[in-house]
DNA sequence: AAGAGAATCAACCGCAGACGA
DNA sequence: GTCGTCTGCGGTTGATTCTCT
């Protein structure tokens, strides 16, 4: 119940996709949108769950994925949007074009993940490992979400912040703070971003709601 | 050259929220 | 307001590839 159960249907193929499943699921999104992942498969004669289809659209297939390596303004920004945002990896992909969750969640626990250990920080608070755990109050009610005293923690209370973050053609909808964009001395990140609702923000400086005004 | 272990990545699973009836 | 369905997300797994001994 509440469950889809597409994929509970014993006649659909599972792992890994062959060339001939790829073409047609490209083309039938090509004819017809991607629509309802549902119907899909049966649409585009597939023998997959509309999950699978999507995720393989989505992962794989689409025609706007950069794939290749990931360059190291791709990588400052997602270690400042994890510091920010934790596993939010759709959110996180979404500020990276080309990027898809998947592919940013392997990269991170392949990759950053292991290469913050290595420099003694926590992956999960980004916080020093030796340094305890226990982030202080101040950092609490602040925008980056537990940054303490690390470079990579957003760095959003300098007024220079703006030339430390990565403005590169990876990230081509971060754009420069407007004056407004702060809680209190504390520049919200989320405004950086675009982030729309208070989900992806955990900014609590501003009791009266989010000074910078989230957009919509 | 072969085997073992590590690293990488595609795909699956289950859950939660959104949405419509 | 409730229930059922669908979509999307995050965590996890397993197969494949790479590197080291």
């Amino acid at each position: 119940m509440g469950r889809s159960p597409c994929c509970e249907q014993v006649h659909t193929n599972k792992g890994a996709w062959t060339r001939e499943e790829d073409d047609k699921l490209i083309a039938h999104i090509q004819a017809h949108g991607e629509g309802c992942w549902r119907s899909l498969p049966k649409a585009a004669g597939l023998l997959r769950c509309g999950k699978s289809c999507r995720l393989r659209w989505m992962n794989y297939l689409r025609p706007d994925l950069k794939r290749g390596n990931f360059t190291e303004e791709e990588d400052k920004l997602i270690v400042n949007l994890h510091a920010l945002l934790g596993n939010k990896w759709s959110v996180i992909a979404a500020r990276l074009p080309g990027r898809t969750d998947n592919e940013i969640k392997n990269y991170w626990n392949s990759h950053i993940k292991r290469k913050l250990v290595g420099q003694g920080l926590d992956p999960r608070t980004h916080l020093p490992l030796k340094a305890g755990v226990r982030q202080s109050s101040t950092d609490e009610g602040g925008c980056s979400g537990g940054g303490g005293d690390l470079d990579l923690s957003i760095s959003l209370r300098l007024p220079h912040a703006a030339a430390n973050w990565p403005t590169t053609s990876a990230s081509p909808e971060v754009v420069p703070a407007p004056p407004a964009a702060s809680c209190g001395q504390t520049i919200c990140f989320c405004y950086h971003l675009g982030f729309r609702s208070d989900e992806a923000c955990s900014c609590r400086a501003s009791p009266s709601g989010h000074s910078h005004g989230h957009r919509g």
